[in-house]
DNA sequence: CCCTCATGATTAC
DNA sequence: TAATCCTGAGGGG
């Protein structure tokens, strides 16, 4: 059940292993085709959003996207054996990693890339590691470019703030949780619109910095004091000032608010 | 053990 | 708006 801040955490875990290196590539469930990147070379794991890109040396670019109940397993001993279900399996002499029930995985090509690239809003962690930053400067987006990108998306968007950080086109790589806490953490109510430049600035700064930590500590983060701990999401009272969290259903999710911390109009 | 729900998103109706 | 993908966690019996 990943948010971006996880698909980040695996593709910079799995880049570490196995970039530069060749894989053997199998899929024990039969429903990947993977004879054609068995024995290549890794050139690199990208994290996109929630997608997860595997480029592959003579070979179209693997897509995968988890979904809510996509996960990977790590093995250490490479030879372990699969669970029955493991749709794809990338291993190297040194560990294997194994995909279980993604929403996609599947081979990319030219039109199909540039779609997803199309479709993907900017990523409050791209930018954010050194590999990142290597690549986004060779294009000519640095943070503050993507910064007011992701402005000016949030602002175009005309929906609720909540809606509108839950659309991948908008920012890509928030979902559900963070929705709830980052929206917390910025004052502001998950129905509110027309929140200005600089409350969608501050939403972004948040994005950015709350991520990351999420990112390195393998699960959300919204108080670094607390890293187990969440102001409103799946709360039944606020976490900062007891207040009874309301809930209701935004963009077919669940919308959790604290009453008196969050507010409709930024100030 | 069985049932429901979920940190997603597409597709069909 | 609902069904679907089809795992894991958690609650009830």
């Amino acid at each position: 059940m990943p948010e971006g801040h996880l698909v980040h955490r695996y593709a910079d875990e799995q880049h570490e292993a196995l970039a530069g290196r060749a894989v053997r590539a199998t899929s024990p469930q039969g429903r990947f085709d993977a004879r054609p990147y068995d024995g290549r070379v890794v050139e690199g794991v990208e994290a996109l959003g929630k997608h997860l890109l595997y480029w592959v040396e003579d070979a179209p670019p693997i897509h995968v996207h988890l979904g809510m109940q996509g996960l990977f397993l790590r093995y250490d001993d490479p030879a372990a054996e699969p669970r029955k279900g493991t749709r794809l399996r990338l291993a190297t002499g040194e560990a294997a990693f194994d995909l279980i029930a993604p929403a996609r995985c599947e081979p990319m090509d030219e039109r199909a890339l540039a779609a997803l690239r199309a479709a993907t809003g900017p990523d409050p962690l791209r930018g954010d590691t050194d590999r990142g930053t290597d690549r986004d400067t060779d294009r000519g987006t640095d943070r503050d470019t993507i910064r007011e990108e992701a402005v000016r998306r949030l602002l175009a968007a005309r929906t609720a703030v909540g809606a509108a950080v839950l659309d991948q086109s908008v920012w890509s790589g928030v979902g559900n949780a963070w929705r709830a806490e980052l929206l917390f953490l910025t004052g502001l109510d998950p129905g509110a619109r027309d929140i200005g430049p600089e409350a969608a600035g501050r939403l972004w700064d948040t994005a950015v910095r709350y991520l990351a930590l999420g990112r390195d500590a393998g699960q959300v983060v919204s108080d670094p004091d607390a890293p187990d701990e969440r102001w409103v999401y799946k709360r039944e009272r606020c976490r900062r000032c007891g207040a009874a969290i309301r809930t209701w259903t935004l963009a077919s999710r669940t919308a959790y608010a604290c009453p008196a911390d969050q507010r409709l109009h930024a100030i």
